[in-house]
RNA sequence: GCCCAGGUAGUGUAGCGGCCUAUCAUGUCUGCCUGUCACGCAGACGACUCGGAUUCGAAUUCCGACCUGGGCGCCA
């Protein structure tokens, strides 16, 4: 019977064991494999004189990467990773591995992430890169085991849409039977449309695509969206749950990922501390203008390198809230006492944005008025609008990127890190 | 969309008009090796993105194509 490798202890006995060829040490008259599965690496030695002509042969024939099923005598050796090895009675090879392969699983040499993307279920091999998706997979239980504990209703929208909704981005278009259709960019309208529903707390996981041409290391063209929307609450209930669930999500990855972190090599993995700083848009552009030479100035977006001034000096999580209406999507909800100002904010990281929300407008109304003041036309939005005329409750809500949270989390270089199958400018294979 | 930098063995690199029959590492193959842990030693194998141009001579210069990375814009 297998057992996981890592459960093979110098107390085991013995054990049978399958998984990849890691590498190979060949002495002569004394072979060391290092034989691999997802839950870790355990030494098998083989002294030649001793051992079998079929365990002899399988050793002579077996390659790099190739899969094998090993069973035997666990000994304890202080000289061995783990303090155990494996010494066989039976060695043999299920599936081999073709040689040279596309990139170095062992990493001696390394590769490009270009190439690793291109080979990704062998780069997926190596360690640190599962690591990054054992976190992932951390992560993602940790959100829905949070909103569900909140009691969230989980929904599913759709992913195909009629128009151009929501306006900002580019949409990818694609072809319906003979209608026109679009790659959804947000399930921001559907959200709301299910507290007109009366679901009162909804969430979705799911893919958000962006038809922007931009070429950088924290943009994808398809990306995963957490996104939650409440009913009877407004922008700081939906802060402070955002921050609860940051802090939840670190927390479980503190305490359940302490070997993918090693394997990361993160040793200094810190749960960031309540209450994050908010900080108003005004004095987050005032800093901004102290620390960059481009001019910025109330009322502009802020760019990427005003975003790393901003949080540099803040050093840690925080929020950018009051800000200018004109710059924030129609459904943002403006203040009763200064209506240029509205009820939204982002969520950043030192290194970049990771959320963005806001109350939103849940008078009919006043959206129409907000749409018609953006330029767009109400026209084209009957569906969405629709619903605001029968009872909408007020309510308010967010959406968060997975690949961001984990790519600040674990201090990735590249968002293309933490997704397995990135969709980028150019690339749509594998 | 704009700008910059690149494309050399399977992988990662050096070379930047003649010292190139192209460096080094890793890999693969062969031989030797009983405690390796990036095992070691010896030998072999394997590459200049494509098309034009300049030149006595191009991996190296120029033009074009294709591909890639990054920054900016936009965006989350």
């Amino acid at each position: 019977m297998r057992i996981p490798i890592q459960s093979v202890t110098p107390e085991t006995g013995s054990a049978e064991i399958v998984g990849w060829v890691h590498e190979v040490r060949d002495l002569g008259g004394l072979a060391f494999f290092l034989i691999r599965d997802r839950t870790g690496i355990i030494q098998v030695t083989i002294p030649k004189k001793k051992a079998s002509e079929t365990v002899l042969s399988a050793v002579k024939e077996v390659s790099r990467e190739s899969v094998v099923r090993v069973s035997g005598v666990v000994k304890a050796i202080d000289k061995a990773p783990g303090g155990r090895e494996l010494v066989p009675d039976t060695f043999q090879i299920i599936s081999k591995s073709d040689s040279p392969m596309p990139l170095d699983v062992v990493e001696k040499v390394p590769a490009e992430l270009d190439t690793r993307l291109d080979s990704r279920f062998l780069d997926a091999r190596r360690p640190r890169v599962s690591a990054v998706f054992q976190v992932r997979s951390a992560v993602m239980h940790a959100t829905s085991d949070f909103l569900f504990s909140r009691d969230f209703i989980n929904i599913s929208t759709p992913k195909i849409v009629a128009a151009a909704t929501e306006g900002g981005t580019e949409l990818f278009p694609i072809a319906y039977f003979e209608k026109e259709a679009f790659l959804n960019q947000s399930p921001q309208l559907y959200k709301q449309m299910m507290m007109a529903a009366g679901f009162e707390k909804v969430f979705e996981i799911g893919p958000i695509f962006r038809a922007e041409e931009h070429n950088t290391t924290k943009h994808l063209n398809e990306a995963t969206s957490i996104d939650i929307e409440v009913s009877f609450a407004d922008h700081l209930d939906v802060m402070q749950l955002l921050e609860d669930l940051i802090i939840r999500i670190y927390s479980q990855v503190g305490d359940k990922c302490q070997g993918a972190l090693d394997n990361l090599e993160i040793r200094d993995f810190e749960v960031p501390k309540a209450p994050f700083p908010r900080l108003c848009y005004a004095d987050a552009i005032e800093i901004a203008q102290k620390k960059i030479s481009d001019p910025i100035e109330y009322g502009d977006d802020i760019g990427s390198a005003a975003e790393r001034a901003i949080g540099e000096e803040m050093g840690t999580h925080y929020f950018i809230v009051d800000w200018p209406t004109a710059i924030r999507p129609y459904y943002a909800m403006p203040c009763e006492d200064d209506p240029a100002i509205c009820k939204a904010f982002d969520l950043m990281h030192p290194r970049m944005e990771l959320s963005s929300g806001a109350q939103r407008v849940h008078q009919h109304d006043l959206l129409v008025s907000q749409i018609q003041s953006k330029g767009l036309n109400p026209d084209n939005f009957e569906f969405y609008l629709t619903p605001f005329r029968y009872g909408m409750p007020p309510h308010a809500g967010w959406g968060l990127g997975a690949e961001r949270l984990v790519m600040t989390m674990l201090g990735l270089p590249n968002v293309r890190e933490a997704v397995l199958f990135p969709r980028d400018r150019h690339r749509l294979v594998p």
